[in-house]
DNA sequence: CATTAAAACTTAGACCACTAAATAAATATT
DNA sequence: AATATTTATTTAGTGGTCTAAGTTTTAATG
């Protein structure tokens, strides 16, 4: 939201564009709920994508997608309790217990617990986490960035400004859709709408 | 890919444009690595969003993510085997069975033995599971849809373009990655790399 | 025609992710 | 000291997913 790395590309900044891209629609007569169609359709595409590209990375690294991102959270992030890392992974505190009981008997992590506070446990990541974290997510990304290093100065701007902007209309959804953070009330899905 | 109603976008029709978004790249010296850094994390959260959304939806809507996709594209594309459901879900047959077992003992489906040739089954919408489709998904969308169509054409036109192209990225890869169409060899997963 | 192969679907067995509710332990509060 | 709150775990149940091993039906072939 208030990320100072923010692209704050708009219509000043791209007002130029703003003309080419309106001839572009008037030239092609799209309604509104063309575009929005094709907004969803797209949306659904990408996180189609990335689905299968999770999926791939549970063979691959022998994670799975929860557990990749509470390894990446702890190695980000650093010591957190259990709670945290619900509330970042946007999942319950008895959800992460389990997940992170499969990754402690594989040793990827450990437990640890806090000795000011006994009740708060911080998880850690093993020497042999650390090192499936390296390896398993960038190898697959790595066709993906490749082709946007590929791309122009100005599409990858384009890119950024537009996913940001989506992601912000999406939250924002979130947000007054349910006022109070609710952690961990919420279950397990795909993507809708065609 | 060869989509007619795609939008074509490019440095021809944007050119304008093109330099304004890189004077203002250049105006931030933003790194390669930063930008990439930027799209991943836009991504994620793109992805976190409409996961919450499907998470939300199953409380609402009283149907699961993959169950509701599966209707919709019972109701959307008309009669399909299950094989062919597996396929454009990119599920195992198995699965795809399980998941008609638990629509169908809601009655939300129903399943209808092809007289040509009996191996095959086609899943049909009740009218029960009819009414669920109508409601459930716009709901949860309206938000997106109206913040959508309040923006200016020019930044509906360029959003478009920019999934698209992200999509086609991704998907481009997981398709060098495997030359062969590999239904059902993949796993469930979420997504990673922050 | 009989056998074999292929296709479509289902079953069985095994995980993982998730939630809600109950429990246990530690700390805060009054 | 008694009570309440916080934190983490356990338990029970639902779903989604896969592979491998069946069925049943259809097509192919000698």
């Amino acid at each position: 939201m208030a990320n100072a790395s923010n692209y704050q590309i708009d219509a000043e900044i791209l007002g130029l564009e703003a003309k080419a891209a309106y001839n572009f629609a008037l030239s092609n007569q799209r309604t509104a709920m063309d575009k929005i169609e094709e907004v969803l359709v797209s949306l659904r595409r990408v996180i189609r994508a990335t689905d299968l590209h999770s999926k791939k990375l549970v063979k691959t690294a022998s994670v799975t997608g929860p557990q990749l991102l509470l390894m990446q959270i702890l190695q980000n992030k650093g010591d957190m309790t259990i709670s945290e890392l619900a509330r970042d992974m946007s999942l319950s505190q008895a959800t992460v217990t389990t997940v992170l009981d499969r990754l402690e008997k594989r040793e990827l992590i450990t437990r640890v617990r806090s000795q000011q506070d006994k009740r708060k446990v911080y998880p850690q990541l093993t020497h042999k986490g650390s090192k499936i974290l390296e390896s398993a997510p960038t190898a697959l990304q790595d066709d993906f960035v490749r082709r946007f290093k590929n791309l122009n100065d100005w599409e990858q701007g384009m890119i950024i400004a537009s996913l940001q902007r989506v992601a912000e209309m999406m939250n924002a959804e979130t947000l007054d859709a349910s006022p109070f953070l609710d952690v961990g009330a919420l279950d397990r899905g795909e993507i809708e709408r065609s």
